[in-house]
DNA sequence: CTAATATATGAATAAGAATGCATAAAAGGC
DNA sequence: GCCTTTTATGCATTCTTATTCATATATTAG
């Protein structure tokens, strides 16, 4: 990498942030619906969007008064893919 | 990812770790090697190492009172690439 | 225009993790 | 066996970041 972009990874590096990102695998869903998955606060919720957003994870629609949050999945499709192949293979705690 | 692995990316999400990540890029460092690239404490890097380790990022060989590590590029190749796309694409910071 | 719903924002606190120091352990040279 | 080199470990401190509460903004309904 000629960018050190650790940002990339700290952005990701919450269960919250996974738990969302896990969450859209399946749609997009509004920051309520997100809210009610994940369990906590609308606004610990609307923060995390923001950051995950920012670094173009996920990305906003308007509807009326709602917005609606849809995965990168060009990025993040196969990036999932990859590490779901790594924890499988090297990852003791996880594979249970 | 049926896994919630965010520990994946919590343990990438340094800028010491991803420095270290991209100095084996080239090739096996001694840990003496690495801290003298990465600018820190000899225990700072140990204790990032030993980390990455754990979760199967890098890998150490002994060499005598040398410990040799070098990277998994099995799993990083692949995954530093596509952070790599994707932040030249999106990363409004990152492409300067 | 007022009330209600949906989301975002800002500031304070709390939690967790990285870093560094001091020390220990392991290996090799003399 | 002793000293030197290399790496690891444990603990204390310092940072950083997530989370929450309180408040603001925006949209729709009535």
């Amino acid at each position: 990498m000629k960018c050190k972009c650790h940002a990339f990874f700290e952005t990701l590096a919450t269960k919250l942030k996974m738990d969302i990102v896990e969450a859209l695998e399946e749609g997009p869903l509004s920051v309520n619906e997100i809210t009610k998955r994940v369990g906590v606060e609308r606004s610990t919720v609307s923060h995390a969007l923001l950051s995950l957003a920012e670094c173009s994870f996920v990305e906003a629609k308007e509807n009326g008064r709602q917005r609606v949050y849809s995965l990168n999945k060009e990025t993040m499709a196969p990036i999932l893919r990859r590490v779901e192949k790594h924890v499988k293979k090297y990852c003791r705690r996880c594979k249970k």
